[in-house]
DNA sequence: GCAACCCTTGCACACGTGTGCAAACTTCAT
DNA sequence: ATGAAGTTTGCACACGTGTGCAAGGGTTGC
């Protein structure tokens, strides 16, 4: 029994499943301490040149890469930030996500990307799971973390940080594109083009984002003694834009529509054009995020850009701004927006 | 100076830098042992009701989580999986990704993300980077990888699955949709709808995946006689299509054009359309993708669709299959196409 | 009442790395 | 040649966890 044991020991150590190479495979290699590897592969460490060759040469043949999880395990720092998000293929979030993992490589960071798309009870099951790699900061995009799980969170001495959302009462960064602004921007516009039956065309997702931009623009429109007409179901898609616009017009004959997301203005726009209406002469329409397609040849969307960069260069800061224990202070920026000119409104009289 | 240290380091202890709850602290409070805990920990162990209720309320209040990297330590299998990608943002790579990282956290592993967007000198120093987290498998959607960091890989027990990439010669699972018979498909509709004077349009990117598409066109289309004009210059972006349009069409009197690439497709539409041809009157286009964009109302695009879920459903397979040490059986699969017609091609007569 | 058995629990070792400390070695000035 | 000063190196401990092993305690069957 035990011999057998022991030959299938030999076996793993050999060349079976446990095959990652180790500082110690390398320091035998090399004829040197295992401290001499490991000093090799840190910065700032007092190790001869001739060593270093050795061990470097040694490492090479092996193929031999620190082990990450061993050395964070020292530090208590994994380098690791966690990010959540969903709808990854929305152009909106891509773009997001794209420039915020390319800024994280660069500060040499590593990205812990968790979808949060088939999260039937929450994200809380998915930031305990993040919290178990010890991240260095987590990064939530979508979906709404309970305040308990942010102190869990805050506890262990991991900072959140929300992108366009809100935790009331927590302990977290919170950035946020203005969108009180950008809603008055756009009201301001469409009535600066004499538009006077409005309408305003959100989804049925209920996030922080889309309601303040509802409201926000309701209030600006009412003040000018307009009583702006709403959609509000479906997913926020091209596709419920179009039907927005098939609902929205087959009974009402709006002259100016604000949408909060670009997704709902293209398809806006596209059903706005099948029921006859043309754009901006009958019609003027004014969407929010500005992503690429918005710049396509047959929509030239009017519409209200957040800068990108400025976004994620505040995620960057909030997590690399350090914690001091209990009393951290708290990143809570709220980034300006402009109006991007394009096609789809009057231009002014 | 000891005292100051001494001091120093129960702060530490206490309440300062090091501040993740660690096994041992749920121990003290519930009155147990270390190896208690973990237990409680790790399905399929043995603790009494008992003293797993005393151990779970202490972790609660403490706002404990298992250290992944501990743990991961002693398997040596972190369930994390890297992912090499670049211009996430674009449509057709957003949604690869979207379909993995839910795919993905579905069995139970995470997703570390490496954007390879800046790797001036290739993706070796990111594979290298993952490689130091012990990833169970290294998935490549963008860049090519020198087949000695694969060897590295492979000499460390990690697969590396490329995903419409090639490596000769390497020991890697390539997943890559049916180009060949995709290029065929496009060309055969062309010639079918009567197309005479046919062009092909490609960016400035030599990936293996657009000179496969091109190739193969041009090779059927040359089987009927006709000399194909080709496009492949600048980025594989909408800008680039509509380039591409003006540049070929203000001195080419094109019937039929394939564009390796939906982008590419779309800004080509829209180029065409603004040198006056009318589409699928004066002109046909097929594109390559099916991405969302080419279902909008202005497109309808006629493209050649790869399933998005098969392609995911491949990659896992190849994760999940067990190594044997060194003589693993990889996986070399080509997904089939499909042609999905919408508008942009003349009805067949 | 006693033995056999199962369940629970704690001890101690292992995983791969970084680093303080002291020993060994080198260099240099006297 | 000798001591001082600086550099290099190995030992041993720490990080937080999983788990084999043996000891302890409880239950069952006779």
């Amino acid at each position: 029994m035990e011999a057998s044991s022991d030959h299938e020991d030999n076996l793993k150590r050999d060349r079976g499943i446990r095959n990652f190479v180790t500082a110690e495979d390398v320091a035998r290699l090399a004829g040197v301490s295992r401290s001499a590897v490991s000093r090799t592969f840190t910065p700032g460490a007092s190790v001869s040149a001739d060593v270093r060759l050795r061990v470097q040469e040694a490492a090479k043949t092996l193929g031999y890469r620190v082990n990450r999880l061993a050395r964070s395990l020292i530090s208590d720092q994994s380098n690791l930030v966690g990010v959540v998000g969903a709808n990854l293929s929305l152009p909106f979030m891509a773009r997001q996500l794209d420039e915020l993992s390319r800024a994280l490589l660069r500060r040499g960071m590593q990205c812990l990307l968790l979808n949060a798309a088939e999260a039937e009870q929450g994200i809380t099951p998915l930031i305990e799971l993040i919290l178990e790699f010890r991240v260095r900061a987590i990064v939530v995009m979508s979906g709404s973390p309970p305040s308990s799980i942010i102190d869990d969170c805050v506890a262990n001495g991991v900072r959140v940080i929300l992108v366009n959302r809100q935790a009331d009462d927590a302990e977290t960064d919170t950035i946020i594109s203005d969108d009180l602004g950008g809603a008055r921007l756009a009201a301001g516009r469409l009535l600066q083009a004499g538009c006077r039956r409005i309408g305003v065309v959100g989804s049925g997702a209920r996030t922080p984002t889309q309601l303040r931009r509802r409201v926000a623009f309701a209030e600006c429109i009412e003040e000018a003694g307009i009583e702006p007409v709403v959609w509000a179901s479906g997913e926020t898609t091209y596709e419920t834009g179009i039907e927005a616009a098939e609902g929205l017009l087959a009974s009402h004959d709006l002259d100016g529509v604000f949408c909060v997301t670009d997704l709902l203005a293209l398809g806006f726009l596209d059903g706005a054009r099948r029921m006859g209406r043309r754009v901006p002469d009958d019609l003027s329409v004014i969407g929010f995020d500005d992503i690429p397609q918005s710049a396509w040849v047959p929509y030239h969307l009017t519409t209200v850009r957040q800068s990108m960069s400025d976004l994620t260069e505040a995620v960057l800061t909030a997590i690399e701004r350090e914690m001091h224990g209990k009393d951290m202070d708290l990143v809570h920026e709220v980034l300006p927006v402009e109006l991007v000119e394009r096609a789809t409104v009057r231009p002014t009289a």
